[in-house]
RNA sequence: UGCCCGGUAGCUCAGUGGCAGAGCAGGUGACUGUUAAUCACUUGGUCGUAGGUUCGACCCCUACCCGGGCAGCCA
């Protein structure tokens, strides 16, 4: 017999003679004549009532069925008797596959996220995690729909990459030589020639620069892969690797590009509420009770946005006492991006114009910006309660302004010969962002650290599973 | 990396310079179409680690380890 997920299961439109079930134990209730087991196999947030009458054959090993037990059951889909639950199952047969001592961490009542995550391998069989990577599921797959509906071409950017300065922070060396005993050129340094690629690699901080290349052939392209990072950040938005989807677009400038952003942001979350309704509810139920309001409020109007002079201004005038001073050419801190995304939009934000002095090489200056004040065609997408979850810029498409930029953050034109060749053959005005997706799915589910939206969160100190 | 908070039973946490506590989980029994079931009884401790102060330290001091929050860096 085949075997029925009990998503499916729940939301049979009749009764069946005939069902086979595969899950987890969550808890079981012991009657005299009878017993209640909550039957879990991750395909939804809520399992199904089994009952297993005292009469059947093999029911002294009814208590083998603890909480955690792996367990097959055949029997009938029925009405339920009870209140709570549509349908329910009557046991004909119920074989545990695989039982779980009394030592199974997972209890009924509710655990701290920070006990879960030290149990990473079991946290998934809790309701939150279940939940959470369903929907992280979803919305991966609702990345890929948004972007081939419209006919961007996805590219694979390489994870292991030579460039090491593209300014979006420290990166890990990714090396063969032996780490006690490397070889050495005549003058004592590490001869990186003998390294497996014949120079130093690292992972990739961001498939930006290879994306462009992309873009300015095949016009719309995203890539969507693992990131990392090797900054000491101990923070709860902050992950040493993680994913990010990057879109970039060739013919497009800063407009184009926040446009685009508003758009993708707004489809995954519409996407999340229409596929993951019951797991949404769950989570503004016992993680944030006002998630499902929120999530409404920023798909019905549209997204603020504000130049970073305005931002400036109105940062100024707010009266608030800052912790880092406010003032034109200063990198806005989270205390003032949180101040402007709750406190005086109360909705998400693009700030965008930055000056040039404060990012980086490849964005655009900003056409008849005064020459004291030079902007880069930079935006940031900040959402309440997190902050930043997209930065992105309009690249500098002319050869001689991009030359100028390099030479500002002290970067060897040798090292990007490619990178300026794509200036030199067929330049075109161009843009794309980064989504940091854990962000997102901070954003989408409600939780507030970003080691609970991701299967097992790399931090400082920590690689464990 | 800096600042702050924490570490006591499997989990969540009280606790006082002088005999180590509760709720939940686990165990035993009762009861029940139950659903975080209920009721009674009950097992369970290197009080993060190492020093120090003290007649005596879970408690006070120092260092370290681990976890968390915030900040910086960013996505």
């Amino acid at each position: 017999m085949a075997r029925t997920l009990i998503k499916d299961a729940l939301a049979a439109s009749a009764p069946q003679d005939a069902i086979q079930l595969q899950g987890w134990v969550r808890t079981r209730r012991d009657a005299k004549a009878f017993s209640f087991i909550e039957l879990n196999d991750g395909s939804s947030l809520k399992g199904i009532q089994v009952i297993a009458n005292a009469t059947l054959p093999d029911y002294a090993h009814i208590e083998k069925a603890t909480t955690g037990a792996a367990l097959e059951v055949h029997g009938k889909l029925v009405p339920s008797q009870g209140q709570g639950q549509k349908w329910e199952v009557i046991a004909d047969t119920f074989k545990v596959v695989g039982e779980a001592d009394a030592t199974y961490p997972l209890q009924k009542k509710g655990h701290s996220l920070e006990f879960l995550r030290e149990i990473a391998h079991l946290r998934p069989r809790s309701n939150l995690f279940g939940a959470v990577f369903r929907v992280r599921s979803r919305l991966a797959y609702a990345v890929h729909q948004f972007f081939q509906q419209k006919d961007f071409i996805y590219v694979h950017t390489p994870i292991i990459t030579a460039s090491d300065a593209e300014g979006a922070g420290d990166m890990f060396r990714v090396t063969t030589l032996p780490v006690g005993d490397p070889p050495r050129t005549e003058d004592g340094q590490v001869d990186n020639t003998k390294d497996f690629f014949a120079k130093k690699t690292f992972l990739t901080v961001s498939g930006q620069l290879e994306g462009e290349i992309f873009a300015c052939a095949l016009s719309n392209i995203y890539t969507f892969g693992p990131t990392f990072r090797a900054e000491n950040s101990n923070t709860s938005r902050h992950a040493a690797e993680f994913w990010m989807i990057e879109p970039e677009v060739a013919f497009c400038d800063l407009q184009g590009n926040m446009a685009l952003a508003e758009e993708f942001v707004k489809y995954l979350i519409r996407d999340a509420k229409e596929h993951c309704a019951a797991d949404l509810e769950f989570f503004s139920k016992f993680v944030d009770k006002e998630l499902l309001a929120r999530l409404d409020f920023v798909l019905e109007r549209p997204f603020q946005r504000c130049s970073y002079t305005e931002a400036v201004e109105i940062l100024e005038k707010s009266g608030k006492k800052w912790e880092h001073p406010v003032s034109w050419g200063a990198n806005l801190q989270a205390e003032h991006e949180r101040y402007l995304t709750e406190e005086h939009f109360k909705c998400p934000v693009t700030v965008y114009n930055y000056p040039r002095a404060i990012k980086a090489f490849y964005m655009r200056v900003t056409d008849g910006c005064p020459p004291d004040r030079q902007t880069v065609g930079a935006m940031d997408l900040l959402v309440p309660g997190i902050g930043e979850i997209i930065g992105g810029s309009q690249r500098e498409e002319r050869l001689e302004m991009l030359r100028e930029g390099m030479a500002m953050h002290h970067l060897s034109e040798k090292d990007y010969w490619w990178y300026l060749d794509l200036r030199r053959f067929g330049s075109v005005p161009h843009a794309g962002f980064g989504l940091g997706f854990e962000r997102m799915l901070m954003f989408v589910t409600g939780v507030g650290n970003i080691r609970d939206v991701i299967p097992f969160a790399r931090t400082p100190g920590t690689a464990d599973f």
